[in-house]
DNA sequence: ATAGAACTTCAAGTTCACTTGAAGTCAAGG
DNA sequence: CCTTGACTTCAAGTGAACTTGAAGTTCTAT
């Protein structure tokens, strides 16, 4: 498969592609002219990649996540399923948190206290529980506030 | 209050409450030496500041979201309450998107259709669904996979 | 054989939310 | 008055995840 076709059948830019093998995310072969040439596998490791970004991890952790495939054979359906079994948990994490906040809020918008220390919404050394990098962007324009 | 007990209280650095005035988020009065001194007042905005960047709004928004504040006036415990409530179908939207990913994570794991397109984890044109940008760092290292 | 689309590399640019550094000024205590 | 720490501005750097551009090469269909 050619780099432009595996970028229309993953969705993403043909520069991602490059950046990605670039990253050592991904590898291809090459024809004897230098052009890649992409096996078929490579469209899962991808499919696990934007997944992976979606749960919110970064390439840095993604790319230890992918080396702990086998590296001898192609991957088969449990590997992946053993990698993605390990999001759960980071996965389960994040949603707590967000509901947290989410009560706390409430509990603040009853009270006004936003900028009272007894507060947990304002508690700066709580506040290591942000959400994480993941893509750049948002939902759309996320103009609800 | 100067700039350096605005950081303190606040749990921010000094060069990011520049950069904050910088951008419009926050005002400061100048002494006639032209150093920086804050109202109290200020430290309830940059605390509506930082929990508004857990929510996982960008500084854009939020400056956008701040400007609906009263101007003349110094801003009532209502209108601070006024602004937080918008967070909420933000945060419930998000919460709800990462559940959905979850389960689906889960019924994937059962067919390990990882690859396929019939797969909602799969699926390009769904992958607008992200979660934002927010602040740049994680949950500590995040090498939970 | 050749047009033109698709590919190649490499360097530099982009966005966000800041931080760092340089070079200099102000304020408070002794 | 003088030291010292805290402040000032302005420009440039950071890191993540890519994108863009330039200049050139390859593949494929006619």
């Amino acid at each position: 498969m050619t780099i432009g076709e595996m970028a229309e059948r993953c969705g993403l830019a043909t520069s991602a592609l490059r950046f990605y093998e670039d990253e050592g995310l991904i590898d291809s072969a090459r024809t004897n002219g230098g052009q890649r040439r992409y096996a078929r596998e490579v469209i899962r490791r991808v499919a696990f990649i934007q997944v992976a970004q979606t749960v919110g991890l970064s390439l840095t952790d993604i790319r230890a996540a992918l080396s702990r495939l086998p590296n001898g054979r192609t991957p088969t359906k449990s590997d992946w399923q053993r990698l993605s079994r390990s999001w759960r948990p980071t996965l389960d994490g994040r949603i707590r948190e967000l509901e947290l906040l989410r009560d706390e809020l409430e509990s603040c918008i009853g009270c006004g206290c936003l900028s009272l220390k007894a507060c947990a919404l304002y508690n700066p050394d709580d506040r290591a529980s942000r959400f994480g990098p993941g893509p750049r962007y948002l939902l759309g324009d996320s103009s609800t506030a």
